[in-house]
DNA sequence: ACTTACAAACAGTCTGGTCTGTTTTTTTGT
DNA sequence: ACAAAAAAACAGACCAGACTGTTTGTAAGT
């Protein structure tokens, strides 16, 4: 029954799957190894997928590395819009902030794109506008969730999404501090005591 | 009398001159292309040091740039603690960080440096220490600050530490964003948001 | 004289992009 | 229905450039 496992696969299965192994295999990469270090063969090779494969999906480097960008982002913007049932209460949603950001390791990729886009204006282009629209996105989380939670005036509802905003450029500092001084359970303790400021405001 | 240019100088004065040119090169470059740029050639280029001096003062690369990081560093606590003229009240003293931080783009560097940490691990080891001690400087600095406050309870000030190092996460956040945004002024407002906040728990 | 600082050429490795050829799927002509 | 042609996906060799570290040699200070 071994004998032919080839299954005739579309050209459309084909690409997708090998596309989507190239994505998987460089973030992959450059959560363990960094951006830098994401090198074609080093992707090819962890993704089991040849260099002459992966030159016809993605003709340069600067090509793929921009795909998966915008594969961060996208699966960001799946944890967070799927995670919850949708509307949660303020005080959850700030926590599911926290979860989002340290429960896969994606944001770790997005700090490093983050830096390699400062200096590299093709990639900066796409990290800015991608990043604005997940900033958006959040800031609407927030406003939605402010809105269901009771005891939140109307004036302080804009208020709210620039503590969203705060919130999403603290937790990417504590990121960044986290690839430098592994504990969890410190930082947790910190945005606990950001937590209640945010709450005495609200 | 543009003959002899050539002073007579000091085996001490030349290696020193040198070294610092190398160190104000590597630092200049990482900010303006990134760390991963920094190369040996483009250093000396910049630098005006030939390749060989360069060799004879850091051997490898690694050495270069584990002194840089250091010098960062070191320029960074400089500005900080020789800027006021020491004991500031606390209001100041967030302002005052806020100025360190964005004056000169000595943070970029730093931010640079920890990112390339996370999966280097030789370097890992030195930005940690020096990050745990500027970290520590900072919070007594912090502390000071609060004893020269007027209505700050003792109970209050382990919690102004706390406030201190959440303030340098956040700061880098925004050192982060600024590299693809750039934008002081709306930075400055969140960061006008977020001191109330702080100003409202003290 | 002797050590330190500087200069420049060289060797080996790695990377990204190109190029040529092979296999698999899809389309076309009859 | 089916073979031939075309197109898409895949495989791997090759090349020019860049980078680091080494080495050999020269100049300046002690």
């Amino acid at each position: 029954m071994s004998t032919d496992t080839k299954i005739r696969r579309s050209q459309q299965e084909r690409s997708a799957s090998t596309r989507h192994k190239l994505l998987d295999a460089t973030l992959e990469i450059i959560e363990s190894e960094g951006w830098h270090r994401a090198t074609m063969q080093r992707i090819c090779e962890h993704a089991g997928v040849s260099r002459g494969a992966q030159t016809h999906h993605f003709p340069t480097r600067e090509s793929l590395l921009i795909a998966s960008v915008k594969e961060i982002v996208k699966r960001y913007q799946t944890d967070l819009t799927e995670g919850p049932k949708r509307s949660l209460e303020l005080e959850a949603f700030f926590n599911f902030l926290w979860e989002a950001t340290f429960n896969d390791n994606l944001l770790v990729c997005w700090v490093e794109a983050m830096v390699a886009a400062r200096t590299d204006d093709s990639l900066k282009q796409v990290v800015a506008e991608t990043d604005l629209s997940s900033l958006r996105a959040m800031r609407l989380l927030g406003y939605e969730a402010s809105q269901v939670t009771q005891g939140i005036s109307g004036e302080q509802c804009s208020r709210v999404e620039d503590l969203v905003e705060l919130t999403v450029y603290l937790l990417r500092g504590l990121v960044l501090q986290q690839g430098v001084h592994y504990d969890l359970t410190e930082k947790r303790r910190l945005f606990e005591l950001w937590l209640s400021l945010v709450r005495e405001r609200l």
